[in-house]
Formats: structure tokens, sequence, C-alpha cells
DNA sequence: AGCACGCCGACT
DNA sequence: GTCGGCGTGCTC
């Protein structure tokens, strides 16, 4: 029998299958989705198994070095996914797989060189290399070209050997447990005098399963010794079982019954329900208002899916994963629901991902890659927050979750629910095409009114004479909020002090080395950052241009706000959340739980705070600049502002006390902004789609982004000027083809990037003229400098 | 990705 | 002559 295996290297020369005999006593033991062990050339490798045939068309096949996996880690149709997904995002079919699997299981070889002579044998320029052990890495003799010399004669001549060791990178935690030995001695032969082993002795007697050390310690209020007689003795035996690292460990979690839903959430959840029990696959576009319930349809639906014997997959947007959102899943679910975020370790995700595919849990929330959870029989699957821009992997395979959910659920024939109050608008026009089903929920629960938006042109209060950052009106109501005790969000989507830092005699502005992009005055180290590479530098103290000292700050970032808080309300309490207080395991939470508590008036922060926050408290919510992202070159950028404003609006009022919003602006009339004011999403909706109309962008039609960079200007143009003419010669006649353009940061650590853009309706070859690119550049791009990337429906344009 | 093979310039 | 530089092509 032959296995078909795509190997672990990743490169588009072996994005093949291989064929590999399966050794006699193995025909049992080797399945499709198991891991293998196979020699590839003169090394060995691991490998997916993704068919069994029973013969091989290929001549000389060799076997099967190892078999890694008892049980299947990928099923058959998560196989076909990925063969799907390499094909959808023109990357390998080995990258598909990693996605699906948990980072503990990657495998790291391990080289080394084996002395398999006497030491006499050896000449004495290697010999103290053995002088400990038999073996060593390969590392340390990989740098000495003289060495490598010696060491590969002496191979040839049998003297020493050189091995590849397959190491798995995660480990199965365990733990020391006691239980009863096999031997059955009486507990009567114990000397009476030896109480606290009676004791112990008769504490796991009373007990069938094996109880850890710790436990049994505690429990009995003893020491060590004891049980290491009672082990000596042979009355108990001591076991390592293996545990899992639990990363919600202490956290107890308060059940939650399923509430009564309103005539409204009744209604939208009726046609999920029937296509759960029908098995008819729908994909439905939820559109709730912030507080609408969307999250109890969601609870109900997936507990419908659970009672009929099926699993269920809930995403989402990583940075509202937090502890207040499990929770909701968790107290409904209890130990049914396994959870998968960025924070989790190495370890604590592999144990995650094990109770999926043991079937140990029937629900799993999680953020993006939890969309391959190894479920085989879904009955629902859920993305909140569908129009978040996270669900798109910005790295290879540039996949999108929803996609993925889509095709999952055409799979399983089960129900795929995008909820969003501000849908996308590729989304949302689907839904009004009929693709989706739309589900429209436009009532808060219990009537509660949507917060009051406030838009302040910040031209009028410049003209006023007001060059703060705050207007009046923001001023009044924060301080308001401080008198009455209760809170407020500052919102700033800039992180940093200043976006800028320019000489005021000659313009100069500082910028970095390596980026063609401005760099971030950071007062904390008193340094300039760039936000692109990370590069940091001194700030200067005159001007690296003409040495002026008339050195000044331009734009606020979350920084400089604080201080200026600070000095226009020094009442207030401040908690400043951005990457830069955040940055730090579990800092996050820790900020939160301490506005929670009520230890701060005012939370400011960037993105990140616009999700999930939820405290009664909060009743007034400020927007700084909501211009600061409408003015970014990306055909979304209304889409986002609007988005973001509404969102933001959400984190008011959303329990007993009303909630205001106050959006500062300097482009107030803006269709963007001003609709927040109403909160009419279809209005904007209508707005946004006549402009995409007219500029020709999604969901008019679909786009493809080429990314060309190399260290040289002159051969990024090159190339880019010739994929631009191949692409316009080989593609049809109203599909648009534009550039070569400079990317819009042209340079980023020290390399030029350009970039050519395609916007198509109906392009049946389109994938086969971009894998022809990829090919074509191949051999230049394993050299290393030059790099082509091809991101299937970009969401970033940088 | 590695690794071997093979073809040219520079040195014992 | 041979050592070692890197370009080229293969891995079931």
């Amino acid at each position: 029998m032959i296995a078909k295996v795509i190997v672990d290297v990743p490169s588009s020369q072996t994005d093949r299958l291989y064929d590999y005999e399966i050794p006699e006593e193995w025909i049992e033991i080797v399945q499709v989705g198991i891991r293998v062990i196979v020699p590839f050339g003169p090394r060995k490798i691991q490998g997916f198994v993704v068919d069994i045939v029973s013969e091989s068309t290929f001549e000389k096949t060799k076997p099967i070095i190892e078999v890694m996996d008892v049980v299947p880690i990928l099923t058959d149709e998560l196989i076909q996914l990925g063969e799907w997904l390499s094909e959808q995002t023109l990357s390998f079919r080995l990258s598909a797989y990693q996605l699906m699997i948990p980072a503990a299981l990657r495998t790291k070889v391990k080289k080394e060189v084996h002395l398999k002579t006497e030491r006499q044998k050896i000449s004495k320029e290697i010999l103290p290399l053995f002088e400990k052990e038999n073996k060593i890495p390969w590392e340390q003799v990989s740098k000495n070209n003289r060495l490598l010399k010696v060491i590969h004669q002496f191979v040839k001549d049998g003297f020493l050997e050189i091995t590849y060791q397959v190491e798995e990178k995660g480990k199965k935690k365990t733990e020391r447990y006691i239980k009863l030995a096999s031997t059955h001695l009486e507990i009567e032969d114990i000397p009476s005098r030896a109480v606290k082993q009676k004791e112990v002795l008769s504490y796991v007697a009373q007990h069938k399963e094996p109880i850890s050390v710790q436990a049994l310690l505690d429990a009995t209020n003893t020491t060590r010794h004891v049980l290491t007689t009672l082990i000596k003795k042979g009355y108990v035996q001591e076991i390592e079982l293996e545990v899992y690292r639990d990363p919600l460990a202490g956290t107890n979690y308060e059940r939650t019954e399923p509430r009564s839903l309103t005539a409204k959430q009744t209604e939208v959840i009726t046609p999920i329900w029937e296509s759960l029990e029908g098995e008819a696959h729908q994909t439905f576009l939820l559109h709730g208002v912030t507080g609408s319930g969307k999250t109890e349809v969601y609870l109900q639906s997936i507990d419908k899916s659970l009672r009929a014997g099926k699993e269920a997959i809930v995403l989402v947007p990583e940075i509202s994963l937090t502890p207040q959102m499990v929770q909701r899943f968790k107290g409904r679910f209890g130990s049914k629901v396994a959870v998968l975020h960025s924070g989790l370790s190495m370890g604590e995700k592999y144990d995650e991902w094990r109770k999926i595919l043991r079937k140990e849990v029937q629900v799993v929330v999680g953020a993006r890659s939890a969309i391959f959870a190894p479920f085989t029989n879904i009955g629902i699957i859920i993305i909140d927050e569908e129009h978040e821009t996270s669900y798109k992997q910005e790295e290879h395979p540039r996949y999108h979750a929803r996609d993925v959910a889509i095709k999952r659920g055409q799979y399983y024939k089960c129900p795929v629910i995008l909820g969003s109050a501000t849908p996308s608008l590729e989304s949302y026009a689907r839904a009004i095409k009929g693709v989706y089903n739309l589900l429209p929920l436009t009532e808060r629960v219990n009537n509660r009114p949507m917060p009051a938006v406030n838009v302040i042109d910040m031209r009028e209060e410049l003209r006023q004479g007001n060059r703060s950052m705050f207007s009046q009106v923001l001023l009044e109501k924060l301080r308001e909020r401080i008198a009455k005790g209760e809170q407020s969000v500052l919102f700033l989507n800039r992180r940093g002090y200043s976006t800028f830092v320019m000489c005021r005699d000659c313009g100069y502005v500082a910028t970095c080395d390596h980026c063609d992009i401005s760099l971030t005055y950071h007062r904390t180290n008193h340094s300039l950052k760039c936000h692109y590479c990370g590069h940091e530098e001194k700030m200067p103290n005159t001007c690296e241009s003409c040495g002026s000292d008339h050195i000044r700050f331009f734009g606020s970032g979350t920084q400089k706000v604080e201080e200026e808080l600070t000095r226009v309300l020094p009442e207030a309490k401040v908690i400043r959340m951005d990457i830069d207080t955040t940055r730090r395991k579990g800092a996050h939470e820790k900020l939160l739980t301490a506005f929670g508590k009520g230890e701060a008036d005012i939370l400011l922060g960037t993105q990140m705070i616009a999700k999930g926050l939820d405290f009664p408290k909060i009743t007034l919510v400020g927007v700084l600049a909501a211009d600061s992202m409408l003015h970014i070159p990306d055909f979304r950028s209304a889409e986002r502002t609007f988005q973001l404003m509404e969102q933001v609006s959400g984190r008011a009022g959303r329990h007993d006390l009303a909630g205001e919003v106050i959006i500062q602006s300097y482009t107030p009339n803006h269709y963007s902004i001003e609709l927040v004011r109403t909160h009419d999403y279809d209005q904007f909706f209508k707005m946004e789609m006549s402009q995409r109309k007219m500029g020709l962008y999604p969901p008019y039609v679909f786009m493809v982004l080429i990314n060309i960079s190399h260290v040289e200007l002159t051969h990024v143009i090159n190339v880019s000027e010739k994929i631009t003419t191949f692409l316009k010669r080989q593609l049809a006649s109203d599909t648009v083809v534009l550039g070569p353009v400079a990317s819009p940061l042209t340079r980023i650590k020290d390399r030029y990037r350009y970039q050519c853009m395609i916007k198509y309706r109906n392009e049946s070859g389109l994938r086969e003229t971009l894998r022809e690119i990829q090919q074509h550049y191949i051999r230049e791009m394993n050299q290393g400098q030059l790099q082509v990337s091809i991101d299937m429906h970009p969401y970033i344009f940088i």
C-alpha cells in the first residue's frame, strides 16, 4: 500500500504529493490524517498522510520510517478543506494543514553527529567534541567549514553518522497520582502506631480514581514522608497521569439559564433553527444593533445544536475575546466549552485542541483559527462581529474565516450565522441579493434607547480659540461624570505621544532610517519609535538637518492625551490602554478589572477598547478624532469609520443609566460620521454603495493585490512592470489591472515596495495566471531578495 | 527548505 | 593541480 504524503517542506517545488510505501506491519496503523516521518533525500522529515492508494505510479518508493499519531489529527473533511484553501489563497497545502493543528504539534528536526567507533580511530581535530557524549548537535559544527569537511570524510568511512531526530515542540502535561497497589495488602498489617499511614491509606482506598499527590497531602494534612513509606511498603503506587492545563483555573462561572426571547428574537431564531433541524445549509446575516440581544440568539441556537447531538463553533474577534465574553459561553454550557485564543500558552492551546479532537467538548469559542476546530459533526457556526477585519489572516495563507465557515457549513449542511451591528458592505450586499438570509434585529432588548450622539465641529472650536484637543462640551460632560461618580471612555485611534516631530525652522521631519515613515515620539522613555519595524532612537535635542533647537511635536497620541487630561482635569483618575500599556501578559485584564471596580473615572484607549466593554457605570463615550481613519487612502476608510463610531457608541449606557456619545470631528458632515448620530446603517449602506460603484470597488468587483518588494528600487519597478504587462495580456478585457504604483509605504525595513491591483468580476483563469507569476519568480524569491506576494480579496493596502 | 552536484577562479 | 565559492536542480 502507498501513502500519499504532504511533506513538511514549505516551498512551491515540494508543494505536491509524495508516495511512500506503507510497511506491511503498519497497514492497519497508517491512516489518512496522521503524521508520519519519511525519508526525503538524505534527510528525514515530517509529513501528513492525505490519501492511501494501492499502488504508485512512481518507480522507486521509499518506506515510511515512523508513525507519529495513533489517531488521525486531520479529519477527511479538513484534508479536503486544506486543499481547497490552498487553491483559493494560492498557498502551499502544507501551510493550510499547519493552520489546522496546534503549534505544539509542529515538529522540529534535530540534526546530530553520532560517534560510531572507538575514540582512537578519530582524528585529534574532532575528538574533543565527543568528550562528554557520543553525540553532538549539528549547530556546534555547522559554522565551521574546516570541521565539516573532516566530519564528512569520517561519515564516508563509517566512523561518524549524521542523524535526524524528530521532536515535537509541545508536551503533554502530566501530574503524579496515587492509587492502590495491585498487590493486595491489608490495612490491618500497618502497625497501629503509624496513625498517619493508616489514615492516608484508607483515604486512598475510599476513592476509586487515582488522586493527585498534592490533593492527597492536602486532604490528609500530612507530608510527603508518610506517602513515600506507603509506596515503599507496597500499599500504594505512584503513577503519572496526563492532565490538561486549565487556562481558566480558579475562575468560577455563574450558571446562566436561557432567557425568554423577545418577539423579535424569536422571529430571527426560527429560520436558524429550521436550517439546523432540516440540515439545510444557509448563511444568515444577523443584523442586530448593539444591545439587541444577539448573544442570546447565539446561545440558544448553540443549545439547539447540542441537543441535536451536534457541535458548535463560535468565532469572535481576538480583542473582544475577553473573560467577560468567555464567561457568557462558559456560564451557559460549562465544561462543554473549549476556548482558543492567542493569549493562551502553546501548551494550553494544545490541551484545548485535544479536548476538541477527543470530543470532550462540543462548543469552541475562539479567534480566527478556531474555525479549523477538528469537529466532525458541526451543527452551527457563528461569526460574531463579522465585519471585523481580523477575520482575514494577513500572512500566508491569507484566508478569510468567513469563507472557511461557509465552506464548512456547506459540508455539514448546517447554518452559518454572521452577526454584526454594522455588517461589512460585502455581506450586507449579499444579504440583499438573497445570497445570505438577512435577519434584522433592530430593537434593543427592553426598548432601551440608543445612546444620544453629539457631533462636535472642531473647526468651530478652533475658530472660538479652543486649540486643545478637548471640545468645551466634552470637557464639561467629563466633569459632570466625575462629579456624579460615573465613568467615561475616551477613544483615540493613535498610540504614542505625537504623530510626527518637525523642526519649526527648516520643516525637517524625523523619519525612520529603514522605512518611509515618520517616527512617533514616545514620552515614557523619551524616544522616537517606528511603528512599522520597531526601530527606536533617542529623541534628538537639535534638528538633524539644520541644528536648530526648535523641534516641536505635532498630532497627538494616547500618551499626550493622558498628559493633557491630567492638566485640564487634575481630579480625574485615568487608565490608559494601548499596545504600550497592555503588552505584558494579563495586563489587559488587569486594567479592565481595575476600571470595572471603579478605580478610575476615565478609560483612555485605542482600537482595543472599542469592543466588548460592558460596564454599567459608563455613561459617556468621547471620540477625540473621528477623522483619523477617514483620511486613510483606502476604499474602506468610510466603512471603518462608521463601524468604529457605532462600535464605540455602543459602549455607553448599556445598563440602567442612559448613555451619551460625543464625537469630535473636522469633517462633521461626512456621511460616515453624520449617520452615526441617527445610527442609520441602511442609509450609510446606500451612500457607501454608490461610492463603491463609482470607484469600482468591492462589492461591485473582486480585488487581488500583488505586493512586490526588493532592496533595489529599480528592480522592484522592473518586476512590477513585467507583472502588470503580463496580467493585462492574460486577463479578460473587462478586468482592470492597475499599477504598478509605489505602495503607500514605499519602504519598510530597507525594502522598496510596489504593488499591482486587479479588479475583476468574472475571471475563470485568474488563479492559473497568478500561479504562473508565482512560478516565474520562484528562483529569484528562493534566493531571498525578491518578494512577490499575492493577496486575494485584500484588506490592507499599505 | 536543505542538500548534493557541478562548474569556475585562486592558492599550496 | 585542488580547494572552496555559489548557481542549479531534486527530494517519492
